[in-house]
Parts: C-alpha cells; structure tokens; sequence
RNA sequence: GCGCGAGUGGCGGAAUUGGCAGACGCGCAGGACUUAGGAUCCUGUGGGGAAACCCGUCCCGGUUCGAAUCCGGGCUCGCGCACCA
C-alpha cells in the first residue's frame, strides 16, 4: 500500500484557466474548469506515485491483502496515436482498477508498448529513418495521451518490448524452447492435475541417449525402447547427425516449410498478402510457393492441453470456441494402403498376402514403408465405399509411383499447383482438378484394387497429405468423383428424411443425368414418386404438400433404390450417419459401431488404429526483417546450430544503414534478410571456426506472448521476473481487449505460458483468468449520391431526420462503419478531452451501451455526459462564489436521499463488479436527478456519492473530495457501504393484470405476501368493474411484482 | 458452405434472466429564469385514438396464467473459419 498523501493540492495554487475561458471564469469562479482540474490532479498522482504498488517483500507492501492484476491489452505504439477505441478497454479497466483499489485490493494496473513491428520498419525503409527513433517518438506521443485520460497506471512499470533489456528475456524464453523437447509422460502438475506431456530440459534426452535408454534409427528419429528394436547409438553418430536428432525433438526447430516466396520484395508472404494470380498484393510481382528454412515452435504438442484447459478459464463462450475451432481435434483412424503390384516401376507390395499376414497381429508400424499410402479418415466405417485414392501435389510419394505413361500430365499438375497460392487454392470457386498417376492401391477391407490420384483439393499440411476418397458419403469427393467419372459406392444407408428432403427439393443433377444418358431421370423419379404417393401429374407445388404430408412408403419404393442404384444423380452426398450396407460382415451396424468394430479390426489386421487429428499446425516464428527480435542462435560450419549461453544475452540489434529486404528476379535465389549487411555482427570466431549468427527476426507476437509477466517485474536483471512476485500477481485476474485476438495472440500467450509452466519457471497453468471483449467503436459515416464520403464535421442533420453537406446543401446518407482517414469520419481522442475534458470521455465511452458491444460513437450525445459531471459539481460548488454549496446541509438526511444513496452504492458497485459501465452511469444520473431539486443537500450523502463516482471521473471527485475539506486523496478510501434496508423501496406499484393485461396500479408495501396482494387487487374499484359478470379460474401473485387474474 | 453472435422508439441503449417493455441519455416539443445562451431548471415525449381503449420488442407458429426473454421454422445484419479428409 503507498503510504498517505498529504500534499493536498491547493486548487488556487493550480494551473489558471487562459485563452477564452478565462474571461467567463471571471464571471463564474465557480465553474466546472475541468481542464485545470484535471491538469491539476493528474499532476498529483504523478508527484505523490499514488497508484505505485510494490511487489511483496517492499517495506509498504501489505501482502495480506487480496490482489486482482487488471491488464488492457497493450498497444502497438503507432504513428497516429490513440484512436478512440483503444480507451474503451482502459477506461473499463481502470474504472474496475480505482474501485478495486477502494475495495481493498493491491492492484497491479500497468501499461507498455509492443514495439516492434512492420509499420516502423516499413517507414524506415521509406524514409531512412531508423524504427528505433519513430518507435521512441511514437511511444512518447502515445503516453502522453494516456496521461491525458488520468489511467491509474503504475507507470514506474511502463516498458517497450523493443528493449534490450526486455528482449534479452524474449530471447530467454526462446532458448528455453530451443533447450527443450516435449517428454509425453504424464505427471503430476504443481496444481495436482494429472496432465499428458510436458517441456523438459533437452539436457535430459541427452542424457537418456548417451546412457543408451534410447537409442536413434536410421532416419534419425527416437527409438524409445532399443532393447528390442535396432537402433544406432549416440556415440556412433556424427556431430550433424546429432544435430538433426535433437532438432526434431527440440520446441525450437528449423523445418523447410513451404512460403510464399516473392523474390522480387525479398520476403516471405501471408497468405493475405497474395492475390489469387499468384502475385504479390503490393507491387504485382511474382510470388513462388517454395521450401525455406524457417525456426518453427512446437505448439502442435500443446494441442490438446490447450484445448484441455480452455475449461479452467473464464472466457466468453465465442472465443473459447473459436480457439477449439483453431484447434480442431477430430477422432478418427490412420489406415495404411498398399501400392498395388505390377502398377509402378517403385518398391510395392509383391506379395499382398505375405504382407497382410506380416502385419497382422503386430500393430500399425510406426512409419509407413515406401510402398504404403497412410490416410487419416474421421469416418473409417465408410472404408469399404473408398474407390479412389488422393495424393497432395506434394506428397513425396507422388513422383515415385506416378507411371511413365501419366508421368507428363502429372508433373504438369503438379507444377500448376505451385503456383496456386493457398488463397487460390481454397477459393471460393473450387472446381475440381486433378490428374490420374497410373497407380493402384489396395483398400485394405475388402482387397479392391483402387486408383491414386493427384489432387489439390487435398492438402499436405492436414493429416496425412493423403485420403481414402468416399465418394458417396464426401462432399468433395462425390464432386471429384463425378467430374473424372469414378466409381460411386453408398455404404451408409441415408435415413428417410433426407431423401425425402432430396426429392422434393428437386436435388437431382439433371447436369449428369444427361452425361449418364438418362435426360428424363428426374422427371422419372419425380413421377414414380407421385404415383406411389398417390398424386397424379407430378410434383408440383400443391401436390409436394401432399407428398410431405401423405404416404411415405414412395421413399422406400422409389427414393432408395434410385440412390442405391447410383447416388450420383443427385446434387448432394450423404454425410450423414446411418446403417452400413455393401460393407460385407459390417453391414446393418450403425455408424457409431461401425466405427468402433473397424478400428478394432483395423488394429488386429496391423492395417490401422485409431487416430485423433488437429488442425492447428506449427508455428512458422522466422521473418525476414530488421525491427524484431534476433534469434539467440548461431549456425555452426557443419549446419548445426547452438543458442547463445544466459550470459550472452541480449544479444541486440545491429545497426544497418539499410533496412530494405534484399530484392532478386531470380525466384531461387535465397533471401538476405536486412540483418545480413551487419558484417561486423553476423559472425562469430569460436575455436577457429566461423559460426553465423541467425539472420532472421522473430514475428510482432513474439514479445505480447509473455510482457504480463515482465510487467511484475519490471526491472529485473536477474530474471525475467521475480519468482515470488510472480507467485503472488499471478494469474491475471482480468484482461481486456479487442477480439481480434481471440485466437493467435492469447493461442500463442497461452502456448509460452505453458511451457514455462512445465519448466516450473511461472506457477499456473493459465495466464488469463477472466476475459473480456471489449466492441469496436464505429462512426457514422456519410456519402453523398455519387458515392463520395462526406467529412462527419460537414454533415448537418434536418428536423424530418434527414441529413445534408453543409457546403453544398446537397442530402447524404448516413451509415455506421468503422472509423476510418478514407471514410473521413475519424474522432480523435485529443480533440474530445480539449473540449470536453477526460473525465467526460471516460464517462461518455462507458455510457454508449455494453463494453462487449460494437456501437457508433456519437458526437453528439457527447454534452449530455459532460452536463452530467457538471451537475455533480455543482452539487457540491456555488458557480457564484466558488465556495461550498450553501446547500449543503448538516441536517439528518432524509428517507429519500438515503435511499437514493444507498440504492446507487449497491447498483453502481455491482454493475461495476460486472463490468456494466453503462447502467452504472445510468444509476448516477438517476441519483443527480433526485439531488438536484433538493434545496437541502446533506453533506455525508454527498460525500458519499463523490467516492461513488470516483473511479469514473477521477479529477472531478478527488477535486471534489478535496474541497469537502479532505486532505488525502479518496484513491484509497475504502468503498462507500450499503444498507440493504435503505436501499429497498418501502412501498412499491404493482400491476394488477386481468389475463394478462394491466388494467390496474396498486400500491403495496414492499413485502406483502402472495395473499395480501391479491386481496389488495380484488378489492380494487377498476378490477371489481372490470371483473363484473366473470368468473376467476385463477389468481397469480408475484410479492414485489404483480397479481394476474385468470377470469373469463 | 460450416460455426458463432445480434435484431427493442427518431437515435445510443434498459429490462432483476419467464413477471408493468422502453430505465438512463441524446434528440424533439412546451415552459421558467435571463441583455444573451450551444448555460441552468421544470414539464411532456413508442404508435394510433377526442376518449374508453387498441396495437406494439425482425417475421410466422408453439409452450405458458404470463414471452423482448423459452421452443420450432424463416428473414436481415455482423463476426470467425473456409476443400481440415
């Protein structure tokens, strides 16, 4: 706890109103000078530290206390500043922050700037000018906006992630990943949950190695259990080889990952960065899908904890569930097809037999050998329907089997797709393409020799970059099947509603009804369906009434058997579930059985076993820019790699003179990224040998994955934070940002959070607890009949509503969208605190509606807010004088003024617990609207009410505070207490309603029971007329509400 | 296409989660005080009707004594994912 402050400012003293409102001060000394207060104020808390708080351990710190660490997603620091969006969230979180405060609380509040990023490095490149100078500059800007808006921050923990002295601790945690392998036993966790898997020490593996507990087999991957396997040992293996063992182990690894290459800017790509020409958004130049060498964090391993834990935290449903989306767990099984005999020049299967009876019994092998095509399918029950098999273009496995005949057309296809972007390839248009390799597999359950196909429909980078196509039962293999004319096998029996749902919608493909010669199938299927329900002259709007209605055995004579016999002329595939038929042994079994017996067989059969699937993928962490973070890495003559020791650390940015990307036409030409021309820096002399550092940067998310914890501690050199304070502050109690975040920035956080949890360096399991959205803030926009946008300021609106350009007179419409230059309806920050005051922005932000909701910011509706502060003020200051209210009163209050002050209290402090800002304003207005009138306005009451509005309009209610002769600041006053009995009504209106319509008010007192109230209501004159010649069945009364008689 | 969320006066939004729809604010109308007001204060303000009353929470249907709220179907808007096998 800070200790007292007593420099009560003298308001006199303060800074004195100049310019225009200076004269009108002259005449109103009493005035609401909102600008000197808040100068005024927020000086005060700068000069005492009043929101300073210490970590446990500091002489003031009570650590008895309860904390709640209260976090707003900190800002890119960008060139133009604050816009009114970002203090949505700060303004909700310092409100929750000073009340918490008054509640008791240590409250850790803080604030800082995730500084590097593109925007810098991008004006650099423009201009010369270094990120360094335009992120310090934007940085200073940006603080002193939010100095403007009087945030309780504890600004001696402000911090900028673009500094040595923080990102020597980014790079820290990056060395932890890169010393770490992910160790699937499970344990026992510091919170005692049993959990699968964690971060170990890459130390660890190391020593299993070398005491040959695990041994390494030919392809350098892990052989778990060398007694009984072959395996090499570690002592055999050569300096680069064991670099490649533990690369693949390692949570920090280097991978050829396919980019989007555009050697013309001499980057790497987004996916959204590349039109579906295949060119880069900017520029137009070609851009190349290619391999590059890309550091990559293991968070697949982390799937299914991440999913797991979603459960332990507060967050709303939506992102939860976009996160599970992300995600996205599917079980299923993993089943191995042969490479048919005779059908390839490669390695295949001779003896089909042989090999069937090799596996069987000995379970799915861990790898697939050359001749075999693994699949990983959700729906194994539907395998005997699999007619045709899909490779992705880049499947390894396609220029091995691909025959000499098909050898043309497939390599053709295969370099077409290439130069597909991602974007491209999942357009919307999606027909199917795809080539035939000449190849056969065998489908394992019923021995059928099947064909392989190229497609791109199929992607390498889900499951197994191949699947068992099931025509009849996939939507995107039904359409490949019937674009190439492969055979369409149903093995799930579609139930009737579907059918019945197909034909009377008329979803019949008439397109491949006339490929198939038969032209009148629809009409044909259509007809016989009438006639068996027993309408004459086909389906027509009144007679599908009937249809759907009527008799339903036409599905079974006709419905089933036209889709038994080909289900391809309808439009759509049964994906649905049902009864298994054409599956041999299996038929009749519902598909969940199904399932289960398959992958039971499957697994006896050594053809397969059971599988779960996700779809998140590796993170790429490479880019090939200047303003981010170095890797902590150095490459060494061999190709191996080593992080820098502890000690090492930061290793900092090099100067470079140039910061643009090193550009080429030469699409293999391998990229310099910036950090290339620090030829000083870029390499090292160790034992005579050259080592190169790493010449790439690590993405903008890099340092907001762990700066709440910097934000403990600070200044720590020792650490990335102290452990005890850690203890202590942790986990996050609540934080509050955009949901634009809602996956990558809090997956990725979370992803760090845990690693460092399983390297017991941070105490929980989740690092944000409670989690809010807070809505976007939109505006008005407007445009006149050609299209052009109107600047919001040129807009007048007309008495009929209506809305004209000033300068032309011409009319415009109004429309909401978000803020933006093109659109010209911006509102800056800056200008609104001028004219309005601080205190008026927080409150009118709070007031627009619920923090979770998108909402247009209103101009307008901004003097309503600051009219409210006003009246407050002047509830407590004569605007004549300057001095107290002469109303003010030391007289006993009255039962009215106490129980809108209590009613207040208990709203306010609730809606304030709950996050519902606006009702809470609502709740004050109401209490000004009582006070006003009042001639007599008791002292305690209103110094009551003035803690209650603190922590929205802080200046205004310390200056207040102060003037009601305190002489600390009311930051840590506790929180005004209510009386339950003084905030109820005594006697209440209740609706009397005769069937439910009100035909009657009484007035009750406020706990009447059941009983008395409906007397109360049947005693009513209006009722009694009302009820005159009916009977009542039946009288409901709700104390405290209303009495519904039930007559007729 | 799939998933999620939302539709309430002229506008922003309330409604204890099934109990008087429209709290509170803006805007608008009228009034008071003022040399003046973009200040302040008071009154009114969902629609229709002279009134008694009637109609009203996107639309249609249902459950219930009672529905903005729950259920079924549909429409519109916003967001997310998008050939994930």
């Amino acid at each position: 706890m800070p200790e007292q402050h007593d420099n009560r400012p003298d308001p006199a003293r303060g800074p004195q109103p100049s310019g225009p409102d200076a004269q009108r001060s002259s005449r109103d000394p009493g005035r609401y000078d909102f600008a000197a207060i808040e100068a005024l104020w927020q000086k005060f808390w700068q000069d005492n530290k009043t929101f300073r708080i210490g970590n446990p351990g500091a002489p003031d710190f009570d650590a008895g206390r309860p904390k709640r660490y209260i976090l707003d997603m900190f800002p890119y620091p960008s060139g133009a500043g604050l816009h009114v969006g970002h203090p949505l969230g700060y303004c909700a979180t310092d409100i929750y922050a000073r009340y918490s405060r008054m509640k008791g609380f240590n409250i850790l509040h803080p604030m800082g700037y995730d500084a590097f990023g593109l925007p810098a490095e991008q004006y650099a490149i423009e201009t010369g000018v270094h990120p360094a100078e335009t992120t310090a500059r934007n940085i200073d800007n940006m603080r002193r906006q939010l100095k403007l808006f009087g945030f309780s921050y504890d600004w001696s923990r402000e911090m900028a992630t673009s500094t040595p002295e923080y990102y020597k601790w980014t790079q820290w945690i990056f060395l932890q990943m890169f010393n770490s392998y992910y160790d699937e036993a499970v344990w026992t966790d510091p919170n005692g949950r049993l959990v699968r898997g964690r971060a170990r020490p890459i130390a660890e593996l190391i020593e299993q190695l070398e005491a040959n507990k695990i041994g390494v087999d030919d392809a350098l991957d892990l052989v778990r259990n060398p007694a009984d396997q072959p395996h090499r040992k570690w002592a055999d293996l050569s300096v680069s080889e064991r670099d490649t063992v533990l690369n693949r182990q390692r949570l920090a690894y280097l991978d050829e990952v396919p980019v989007n290459w555009c050697p013309a800017l001499g980057t790497v790509l987004a996916n959204e960065e590349v039109t579906s020409e295949g060119r880069s958004d900017r520029g137009n130049h070609p851009v190349y899908r290619r391999p590059l060498r890309q550091w990559m964090l293991r968070i697949t391993r982390y799937a299914e904890r991440l999913l797991e834990d979603l459960e332990l935290v507060d967050w709303p449903e939506p992102i939860k569930l976009m996160q599970r989306n992300w995600i996205g767990r599917s079980k299923g099984a993993d089943v191995d097809f042969a490479v048919a005999s005779g059908s390839v020049d490669a390695p295949v299967v001779a003896d089909y037999e042989a090999w069937t009876k090799e596996r069987a019994g000995r379970g799915l092998p861990g790898k697939t050998e050359d001749f075999v095509i693994r699949v990983y399918t959700t729906r194994p029950d539907t395998l005997f329907g699999a007619t045709y098999m899909v490779l992705a273009p880049e499947h390894p496995l396609v220029g091995r089997i691909t025959t000499a005949e098909q050898r043309a057309d497939v390599e053709r296809y295969v370099e077409t797709a290439r130069h597909r972007s991602d974007l491209d390839r999942t357009a919307d248009t999606r027909e199917k393409t795809g080539v035939f390799t000449g190849a056969y597999a065998i489908n394992p359950v019923n021995e059928q020799r099947i064909p392989i196909w190229v497609a791109d429909y199929v992607l390498m980078s889900y499951g197994t970059g191949a699947i068992m196509a099931v025509p009849a039962h996939d939507t995107r293999d039904f359409e490949f099947a019937k674009t190439f004319d492969l055979p369409i096998v149903p093995v799930v029996q579609p139930d009737e509603t579907w059918l019945h749902e197909q034909i009377l919608r008329g979803a019949i493909d008439e397109e491949y009804c006339r490929k198939i010669r038969r032209p009148n199938f629809k009409e044909e299927v259509l007809d016989s369906a009438s006639r068996a329900a027993g309408i004459v002259g086909g389906i027509t709007a009144q007679n599908a009434s009937a249809l759907i209605d009527g008799d339903d055995s036409w599905i079974n004579q006709v419905a089933m058997p036209a889709y038994a016999e080909n289900p391809a002329v309808f439009s759509e595939a049964f994906t649905g579930e049902g009864l298994a038929v054409n599956s041999g042994t299996f038929n009749g079994q519902t598909t969940a059985e199904f399932k289960e017996n398959i992958t039971m067989w499957l697994n006896e059969h050594g053809v397969g076993r059971g599988a779960v699937n996700y779809k998140l993928r590796d993170w790429v962490f490479t880019r090939q820019r200047y303003w981010g973070e170095p890797f902590p890495i150095l490459h060494g003559p061999g190709g191996q790699t080593r992080g820098l020791s502890e000690s090492d650390l930061p290793l900092e940015l090099p100067e470079v003179e140039d910061f643009k990307p090193a550009v080429s036409h030469d699409k293999d030409a391998l990229p310099e990224p910036p950090l290339g021309r620090a030829t000083e820096w870029k390499t090292v002399e160790i034992d005579g040998a050259t080592w190169t550092r790493d010449l790439n940067t690590m993405p903008q998310w890099a340092g907001s994955c762990w700066y709440y914890l910097r934000f403990i501690d600070p200044g720590n050199a020792e650490r990335f934070c102290d452990r005890a304070a850690e203890r202590y502050w942790m986990p996050i109690d609540t934080y509050v940002g955009g949901a634009e975040h809602a996956v990558l920035h809090l997956m990725y956080a979370r992803f760090w959070h845990k690693v460092l949890y399983d390297l017991d360096h941070v105490s929980t399991a989740e690092p944000f607890t409670t989690l809010i959205n807070q809505g976007m803030i939109q505006s008005f926009a407007y445009s006149d009949k050609r299209g052009i946008n109107v600047p919001v300021d040129e807009v007048e609106e007309r008495p009929d509503g209506t809305f004209v350009d000033r300068r032309s007179g011409e009319p415009v419409v109004q429309a909401i969208a978000k803020m933006s230059k093109a659109l010209k309806n911006v509102v800056n920050p800056d200008d609104v605190i001028a004219q309005f005051g601080a205190d008026t922005f927080r409150c009118y932000e709070m007031f627009m509606g619920p923090l979770e909701a998108s909402k247009p910011w209103n101009t307008r509706d901004v003097p309503g807010v600051h009219k409210l502060l006003n009246r407050i003020w002047r509830l407590v200051v004569d605007a004549g004088t300057n001095e107290l209210s002469p109303a003010l009163s030391d007289d006993p209050p009255s039962d009215e003024a106490l129980r809108i002050l209590h009613k207040t209290i208990k709203k306010v402090g609730a809606d304030i617990e709950e996050f519902k800002f606006n009702t809470a304003i609502g709740q004050i207005f109401e209490f000004v609207n009582v006070m006003t009138p009042l001639d007599k306005r008791p002292r305690r009451v209103i110094e009551t009410f003035v803690l209650v509005v603190a922590p929205f309009a802080p200046h205004l209610a310390e200056e207040l505070w102060s003037r009601l002769g305190h002489d600390r600041s009311l930051a840590y006053e506790p929180w005004p207490q209510y009386e339950e009995r003084l905030a109820r009504d005594e006697t209440v209106e209740i609706a009397v309603q005769i069937n439910g319509k009100v035909r009657a008010k009484i007035m009750a007192s406020a706990d009447a029971d059941s009983k008395t109230l409906e007397e109360a209501a049947l005693a009513d004159p209006k009722i009694r007329q009302a009820l005159e010649g009916k009977k009542i069945r039946k009288v409901i009364a709700i104390p405290g509400r209303l009495v519904n008689i039930v007559a007729t």
